[in-house]
DNA sequence: CACTCGAATTTGAACCTTCAAATCGCTAAG
DNA sequence: CTTAGCGATTTGAAGGTTCAAATTCGAGTG
């Protein structure tokens, strides 16, 4: 990066100040303080503002006030591999809330896996951003533990749950969404009602399946045969998804713990010769975009709801220097699709 | 935004100037010119910046070198939807990239496609960014025309079909593209290869389609017949992803010019008993990530060298005032799976 | 030994804004 | 008529860095 080249002299608080016959400090009111400007002074400052196309700059109001207004957020991945499925979604959100909040996200990350702590603490030292959000927090994370150590403010998109007194989190009520889904397939009128999910030990994972245990038993369907585990991968997915459709049969549902393993059972019954929501029922979670596409039903994330609170929270501990009492559990969206038509 | 709790001193050139022994210029020299300083000097400064925990502040150096050292992204998309696939693959390579660039990125966009023009005026006048990386520019994309309008660097992903004469680009060689892929089912045997595609008239899907075309005759196996167009909705591409299937029959193959059409054919053929890559072969275009996952073979898009083509064409930009001579063709490379395998 | 030259280092200034404190102008109270 | 009080505005200063110009120090030269 070198120096712009159309760096003609942009207009400056003086040149307006000059134009509208105050003091540069009286130009800063109208701007941050309207309140302290007489509305005739304030109205002749905007016209000149106007007129010259000035905005305050960046470098120079960050130096001064001792902040960057913004907040980092890493990107990870190999190369364009392993990303998650969330990540484009939520970036958008927290990107279109920032304004809000009176920041802006810069991303960093690094190639392969390397010393990830490091980024954080040049982007902190250097005061490029003033805060982060975390997503993907996994067991034996070591960012939380890490960032809370050297004082420096974030918030996490998921709980952090390593550390139970952390609070400064958004994360979204599995238990509730696939409840929700459960209610939902019930009253489309199907019958038994599965589960395909993840090895128990996931602590989301567990908690989506509870979610279903819990309405399923309610509805007096409780059958632990009609669960099924695999990991987070397609061919495992379908592998798993066969006997567990075999089970529930035709007019029954299955419910997934993501939106992948909910194409699995997807394209588990395409080959088998059934359609999708008339003879077998589905509904994923995250409400990704392939889901969509395919028609599915999904638990949508709400993905702009978290990424305002998440804001809110960095805002907090920035203006208080204190975290948040308490972490804000979002409850997402079932989006309704052909999968779950009978 | 708020300033940060703990704003606590942190060390500045001047501390580390004065443990050190040496003025603050020096200090300075030290990181940005480390050959105007004397390597016992250099040694010893290197010392105290490391003790003390130094690292400039980015606000301080921008407001005096009078530049941002960051590149503005337009992120766009009604809440989550409609995001392209190539978006969070791209967007995490320019994130790596970057620091080899000595940038960063900082995201913008706001929500209901609203005024887009003014986010680019106001990220440029408060000097947020030094220069913009454009992508999914569309027919009458008002954005290329109004930045070089204002004299504000910026680089695309994707040709700018609009205006010729402009050079600062890297895209990818679709036609190279779907070439590969022809070549790549020839010699797996496949017989009959079909296109699936859009309608005639985008430029992107013509060039895909005319490497088909191109490849198909060399290997006199031109028939106008196993070509089928559709728009880019998932329930459209099968709709004519059908027919296709049929003329092509098992032992043939089908080209796709995006992984979401590919799939759509990979969907057809499970409907139909058939299993992708033994019984027809299929390839997409994107290398996405869901593509990966149901083992389509796919043009797999070279977005690292994407990101560090454009980020050098905005350097260059602002070093030397002037854009590129030419743009930057890069050719995709196939990625095979397991729907080339017969 | 005075003198030039160049490398290494230092000093002065500027980048642009906003905070904190001082000043101005005016009204109302003493 | 003086003065306190208040709102509106101005002045001084600082925030941390790097550019440009000035200075210092030694070595090499006449």
């Amino acid at each position: 990066m070198a120096t712009p080249p159309s760096a003609r002299a942009r207009a400056t608080v003086n040149d307006v100040a000059l134009a509208a016959g105050v003091s540069r400090q009286t130009v800063s009111n109208a701007l941050m303080h309207p309140e302290r400007v007489r509305p005739q002074t304030l109205q002749r400052v905007h016209t000149e503002i106007e007129r010259l196309g000035y905005t305050p700059s960046t470098a120079a109001s960050s130096l001064r006030q001792q902040r960057a207004g913004a907040v980092g957020m890493e990107l990870t991945g190999q190369g364009a591999d392993t990303l998650s499925d969330a990540l484009a979604p939520f970036l958008v959100s927290l990107t279109i809330c920032a304004p809000r909040h009176e920041c802006h996200i810069v991303t960093f990350g690094s190639d392969g896996g390397g010393p990830v702590l490091e980024q954080y603490r040049e982007m902190w030292r250097s005061r490029l951003v003033d805060a982060f959000v975390l997503m993907d927090t996994h067991h034996d994370d070591p960012r939380p533990a890490w960032l809370t150590g050297h004082g420096i403010p974030f918030a996490s998109f998921g709980r952090v749950w390593d550390d139970p007194s952390f609070t400064a989190w958004a994360d979204v009520d599995g238990r509730a969404g696939t409840d929700a889904a459960v209610e939902h397939l019930v009253s489309r009128g199907y019958g038994p009602i599965g589960f395909l999910g993840w090895p128990a030990g996931s602590l989301v994972g567990d908690e989506r399946r509870q979610g279903w245990a819990d309405a399923t038993a309610r509805h007096d369907r409780s059958h632990a045969t009609l669960q099924a585990t695999t990991e987070q991968r397609f061919p495992d997915a379908v592998a798993a998804a066969g006997p567990l459709v075999e089970r529930v049969g035709r007019g029954g549902a299955v419910v997934c713990a993501s939106d992948m393993l909910a194409l699995a059972v997807h394209e588990v019954l395409l080959t088998r010769g059934m359609t999708p929501g008339r003879d077998v029922g589905i509904v994923g979670f995250d409400g990704s975009q392939s889901a969509r596409a395919h028609g599915l039903t999904s638990i949508a994330q709400p993905y702009r709801a978290i990424a305002d609170e998440l804001l809110t929270q960095v805002h907090d501990q920035l203006t208080t220097g204190r975290a948040h009492s308490t972490g804000s559990m979002l409850t997402p969206t079932l989006v309704a699709g052909s999968s779950s038509q009978p």
